[in-house]
DNA sequence: AGGGTGCCGGTAAACGTTTCCTGATCATCG
DNA sequence: CGATGATCAGGAAACGTTTACCGGCACCCT
């Protein structure tokens, strides 16, 4: 009963040689006899023996691990991420190991701390913060650091991340080019870079076609559902506006709530293409995040990061596309329940 | 620039005591000298020392992980419980590694594989097949396991899991009460368990209200949202049906967008209160997974298990919650684009 | 036939911890 | 004052691999 685990001794034992054989046959050794190397093979069938990976990392100086650290799990890229870094981590024999930071400097820092200890062989890091996150610790250490969606200030590291600001722009272009003037937006909080940059290039652009937008224009919520709701009834009290872009997924379907059942409405532009602005009626127009070839842009670098470490780190900015649906229609007929 | 990575004997000699005192130090024995403990902390401060995670684990004869294995990242449960593990784990000084098996139970085989041979402390498991998944690798290896969603025929461990029979009736009696006489349902292939015990529950619930329900009654899908539009156009096509029940959250999507913009459609009745439901027009009435009480629940029950192993593995079984809106109201007056 | 040259398998060290055991120091007690 | 015990730090073994190094053997060349 207090059987201990087998080991690559007891493989070696029983097929008579010795554990250097073993690690020999089972790392795919050219340099072992035929007859040596199936008696070794059916000993390890035979004992059912499982290197231990704990004693082959430490040996090899580093865990073949790829570690996937996001703020929270509702992060869009989160999953998206980890499905395509399994893909290639396996083709690497690496494993991935996940962390979430909760939007919380110390414990991306804690937890940096523990990737350390762990040796790692990647980062995959939806950082907290643009200023205030500090990847020092990681690249003193050598550990290649992929940023996804978002960059960090002053950091040499490898970063894939969507052009926001073209997506702004391009909201902008459309909404005008149907014939839009009053133009409004819903932003995140200032210092979130990623919806920052879709609002200023939003307006941006709609001045430089010689709109007019005012303060009032711009309007801002925390991310979640709720506070798109609040910030668009608010924008319809003021009844000025004859289009809305709003620059996060979840503030969109709060938007959409606010919006839905009302006669007159402004324009709805989203952003992602989530399952529910092509069911709803009218379908919602958005600006879509390639959130998978982002995903897989950035796992393809970190692996390319880990074989080639010492290559010059590079930026990747991928384009937004526009799905255009019923909601920005320059007439759609209104309809309700 | 070859620099090693500092070690416990670079803090030993930094603090002038031996390796062992530093290891009490930072494993927070008591026994060790006031004096002599301050130096040392002084000393990791100074070197920047970080415990290397391997040597610990290889000695201490086990990694602190746990493991969250799911067939795919789509399946709704695989953030919640990788977030809600993640809180148990960080108590209890655990890291959380993924995989995904893709529904192919090879690769399931060869996770388990992995598993095993990286001595994690803990499972979960969202299986690939109720019959054919063989979790004797991890059992026999004292792994605890927990099953989530699915259980496994024959498997002595703990589940957590929603009560799907019961989800099938209550959405039966529901449509019954609001006096829908012709009922149809959508359940998944018929070797998964959980889409199957909602479809069985639900005919079953219609027969012992003394209602007919022949085989033209069941239609199947394979999960996805294609699957569920393609089968209700065809229910819609045979038109005898006046309420329609699917078993999983794409299928539901699918089946809306296939009901959207008709005229007397039967009432719809949907699984998972995914965000989509409550936007649309009419909102989708559903049948409400307690998947955060689940994965929570799990979650727990590993955490426990593997605090204590040799308790007699349980079962869980959480209810579904029903959430009316306006498809099965008895009259909802149609609208249309 | 003897020595050189490869080839291949084994021995042992090394990876970085933790922890058992021993030994030293000191206090207390007989 | 000596012996016993308690306390605490260090030496060294152990966890399970991989791999540098070495030695033996067979073969070939001179």
């Amino acid at each position: 009963m207090a059987s201990r685990r087998t080991t690559i001794l007891d493989v070696a034992r029983a097929a008579g040689v010795s554990s250097a054989t073993v690690s020999r046959v089972i790392n795919g050794a050219t340099t072992v006899d035929k007859e040596l190397s199936r008696r070794v093979q059916a000993a390890v069938q035979d004992t059912g023996y499982v290197p231990d990976a704990l004693g082959r990392s430490l040996r090899r100086g580093g865990a073949s691990q790829i570690a996937v650290v996001a703020p929270d799990s509702e992060n869009p890229y989160f999953m998206q991420i980890i499905s395509e870094v399994e893909r290639i981590a396996r083709t690497q024999n690496h494993t991935v190991t996940v962390a979430h930071t909760e939007d919380d400097l110390g414990l991306e820092r804690e937890c940096f701390r523990q990737l350390l200890g762990r040796r790692v062989s990647g980062v995959l890091l939806v950082p907290v913060d643009s200023a205030r996150t500090d990847l020092a610790p990681l690249i003193d250490a050598g550990i290649p650091v992929v940023l996804v969606d978002r960059a960090v200030d002053g950091a040499a590291t490898d970063v894939v991340a969507t052009d926001n600001l073209d997506a702004g722009r391009q909201a902008a272009r459309h909404l005008h080019e149907r014939g839009f003037r009053a133009p409004a937006v819903i932003a995140g909080p200032p210092t979130l870079r990623t919806t920052e940059d879709r609002a200023t290039g939003f307006l941006a652009t709609w001045r430089e076609r010689g709109v007019e937008v005012g303060p009032e224009a711009l309007l801002r919520g925390d991310l979640h559902v709720e506070s798109g709701r609040v910030a668009t009834e608010q924008l319809l009290a003021d009844g000025i506006a004859d289009c809305l872009y709003v620059t996060n997924n979840r503030m969109s379907a709060g938007a959409f709530e606010a919006l839905r059942g009302r006669a007159q409405v402004p324009a709805l532009f989203a952003t992602d293409d989530d399952l529910w602005t092509r069911l709803v009626t009218p379908s919602v127009s958005v600006v879509h995040q390639p959130v998978r070839a982002t995903s897989r842009a950035a796992a393809r670098m970190l692996g390319q990061r880990i074989a080639d470490p010492d290559e010059e780190p590079s930026t990747t900015l991928l384009r937004s596309k526009i799905i255009e649906r019923d909601s920005t229609r320059p007439r759609g007929r209104e309809e309700d329940g």
